[in-house]
DNA sequence: CAGCATCCAGTGGGATACTG
DNA sequence: CAGTATCCCACTGGATGCTG
């Protein structure tokens, strides 16, 4: 059993998992592989998201340091979303389910690039 | 957006994560993967898993082909279950998060093993 | 031994409106 | 532009008891 920041996973790969549990943490890290984006621009690439949920989860990204935020100090204000190195090699990993998918469902199109 | 099965998808990532989604089937795919076990066995292993989510995961990852069951006409009843080729593949994945977390968490014990 | 039936609680996420 | 604040629903999983 681990108990880590108050929350309790059965095992190390409960724990693992955790950093992408929910419908929305791997697509939003697949999204910023390639380069990083701004809040407005990871909202509409990741199409059916609410604002509030993308916060949420940009939140928590950051705080386990899968991410890191960008300010800067203009207006209108521009904010910046970056893998961290932790971030990319998780990142990679989702990555291979995705190809894991194109493998055995050759027939849905994917147009989550 | 993909359709599938009735359900909606975002895009292939968030239909190739619908597989291990949820807080055991990583956890069960994972102690699947040296050799296949028994109903018992697994929800032992499985630690803190009730009777009833385990038969549900169950039924769900042999409905999408991740494992097969098989049923030997004996009593008392015995049951066990497999990875298929494409649940074994799945299964590698799923490992390396555990090693991504063994990783940046090395003071985190693991006992799934 | 393996598995089904209920009932119930917590939470992840949707919709909408507002702000520095 | 990049958030916050509410309100609400659906679903996942927990607890317990029963059965071929």
């Amino acid at each position: 059993m681990i108990l880590y920041k108050e929350k309790k996973y059965v095992c190390l790969l409960d724990f693992a998992m955790e950093f992408i549990r929910g419908k929305w943490k791997a697509v939003i890290l697949c999204h910023l592989y390639k380069e990083p984006k701004r809040f407005l621009e990871l909202q509409r690439v990741t199409k059916g998201i609410s604002q509030k949920v993308l916060n949420e989860k940009l939140k928590e990204l950051e705080s386990d340091e899968i991410i890191t935020k960008i300010v800067y100090a203009e207006i209108p204000p521009k904010v910046e979303y970056h893998l961290t190195e932790k971030g990319k090699e998780l990142t990679k990993i989702i990555k291979e389910f995705e190809n894991w998918a194109v493998k055995y469902y050759p027939y849905l199109e994917n147009d989550c690039k």
